[in-house]
Order: structure tokens, then sequence, then C-alpha cells
DNA sequence: ATACGCCCCTGGTGGC
DNA sequence: TGCCACCAGGGGCGTA
């Protein structure tokens, strides 16, 4: 579910409501999700402080006091929330597989139901030789992110869109966000990687620049799962200009739909990809 | 190293 | 109403 922009959103909602707040309970009630929970996970992080929030790619880092880190991968349906304890008349329902108490009062619940979601916990040392941060490319709101950088790394015969969702090519990439991305840039999803070069790539890292820029002001896009620790919605989903669109009007050409067929939908690397055939070379 | 298919899991939707 | 196939925002793993 979740690709960079919620992810981020989701990192500003927990921030703003759990910096300096202290881990006072920990209920885990389902260990197995992707991976079992980190053993000993209520004993390892009751009586911790949050101190900070960081996002890498689609990871979550929540940095405790103590020297910890609880990261948090959401996979496709993950979720948080938080409400205060006192008002949160709901009860944990099936798939709350975390609930957690702050000191002064709030709930935190991670919520996913497919289970493709996973946390760990490590002293901070370990970030850098993490196995599932390592691997990672550059995030591409960080000016770590470059045109040359994604010129080196589409050096292969594989499809632009497949090399896009690759992590170590652009951190946070998602199954929207490719398609909208290459959408903007003007660039078919089925061009091999490496004929992407000079005022190619340079439009393809503005475009998915923009386009994470966009969609994190919207709040992300939720079309089922995606909420923001707040409960309320993103709204990206109203902009999409290809993803879902199958047979709609291009946004960017004047094409008869009934003559070019509109947007399509192919299927790469056994997902879906969304452009328009006129438009993206 | 790279590329591809398969698999994990639940829930929503649309066709019959 | 019921059943079922298919689809979904991810990514690790085994196999060529």
């Amino acid at each position: 579910m979740p690709e960079l922009p919620e992810v981020e959103t989701i990192r500003r909602g927990l921030l703003a409501a759990l910096a300096g707040q202290r881990i006072a309970q920990v209920e885990p009630r389902r260990a197995d999700l992707r991976f079992p929970l980190p053993p000993q996970l209520a004993v390892r992080l009751s009586g911790r402080r949050v101190e900070d929030i960081e996002r890498r790619g689609k990871y979550l880092l929540i940095r405790l006091d103590h020297g910890l880190v609880w990261l948090v991968h959401l996979g496709m349906s993950g979720r948080f929330r938080i409400d205060a304890a006192e008002t949160a008349a709901m009860p944990p329902d099936a798939h709350d597989h975390v609930l957690l108490l702050t000191d002064s009062g709030l709930r935190l619940r991670f919520h996913d139901p497919r289970r493709f979601g996973f946390m760990d916990l490590f002293p901070a040392e370990a970030i850098g030789r993490h196995p599932m941060l390592c691997q990672l490319g550059p995030d591409p709101l960080s000016a770590a992110f470059s045109a040359a950088h994604l010129a080196a790394r589409l050096q292969r015969r594989t499809p632009l869109k497949t090399a896009l969702l690759d992590q170590r090519v652009v951190a946070g990439m998602g199954n929207i966000y490719a398609s909208e991305s290459l959408f903007q840039a003007r660039l078919s999803p089925l061009r091999p990687a490496s004929t992407v070069a000079g005022p190619a790539v340079a439009r393809l890292f503005a475009s998915i620049r923009a386009v994470f820029d966009r969609a994190i002001a919207a709040g992300g896009s939720s079309l089922r799962d995606h909420r923001q620790p707040s409960g309320e919605l993103g709204y990206f989903q109203h902009q999409f200009a290809v993803y879902g669109r199958t047979g709609e009007r291009c946004p960017g050409c004047r094409c008869d739909v009934g003559r070019t067929g509109g947007i399509s939908r192919i299927v790469q690397g056994g997902r879906a990809t969304f452009y328009c055939p006129q438009r993206q070379r």
C-alpha cells in the first residue's frame, strides 16, 4: 500500500503526536506478520522515549532513547492510528497487531490486515548494516538523489518502469508513483531503462520529485487502506493522471479516446502499469 | 550480477 | 444470496 508519500505523511503524523512521549505499555496481539515481531518487543519498548522519526524509502525509523531504533515497514496494508486512550472507545479489531500506550494517554495501534508489514528493533549503530536498509538507493527527497545517480542506476535492459520499482534505484518508489512519474516525464514504461539518457533523465528526475511533492502535499493516496495517523484520508488519488484510469482520456493530449483507446493498462513484472501510448515514448 | 515467477495474506469487487 | 475468480499500494526468495 504505502509508497513514499504515504509513509512520509504517516511519519509526520506520528512525529507530531509522539515526539517526546514515553512509551508506557506495549501489547503485541499477533506476532506473525511478514516476519515474527522482534523478541521481547514489549519489554524493550516499554519506558523508552520517542526522540525522532525518520523515513528511508518506505521504512519508518522511530528513534528512541537509549540509542534504540524501532524499524517499521507497512507492507501493503499497514497503518498507524493514534487517538486519546480516554476517548478511544473502539476496541481493537482482529487486525490491530500491536497496541501501545504513552505516558500522556495516547494510544497508538499498528493495523495490518494482510500482514505483509514487519518490524525490527536494534541499536542505532547498526542502521548502516541493517540488511533491509543498506541496499536502499538514495531517498528521492534528499540531496543525495540526483539525475546522475538515476542515469547510472538505469544502465540495464529492464523495462524502465520495472527498473524504477527497484528500491536500489529510487528508494520509496511504488506502483502508483512509477506510472505517474513516467507520465509526467513523457517516457514509455516499456523502454529499456538504459535508453533513458540526457534530457530524458533530467525530465524523469524532475518528475519523480514533483510527483512525490504533490502527493505528500495531498496527504498521500487513499485507495483502500491508507489513512493518516489521525484517521484522515489522503487525497492525491483525485490527481492521478493515469493510475487506474484505463480507457480514459489522457490529460496531456487531445487525442480522441474513441480512436486511441485512451489510457492503456499493461502488466509488467506481474504488476499493472498505466500510461498513454501517444504521449509517452 | 540480473531477471523472472512464485509466494506470503486478507478483503473488496464484479460476473454468473 | 452464494460462490468464485481476480485484483490490490510490497518485497523476499529460489531458480535460471
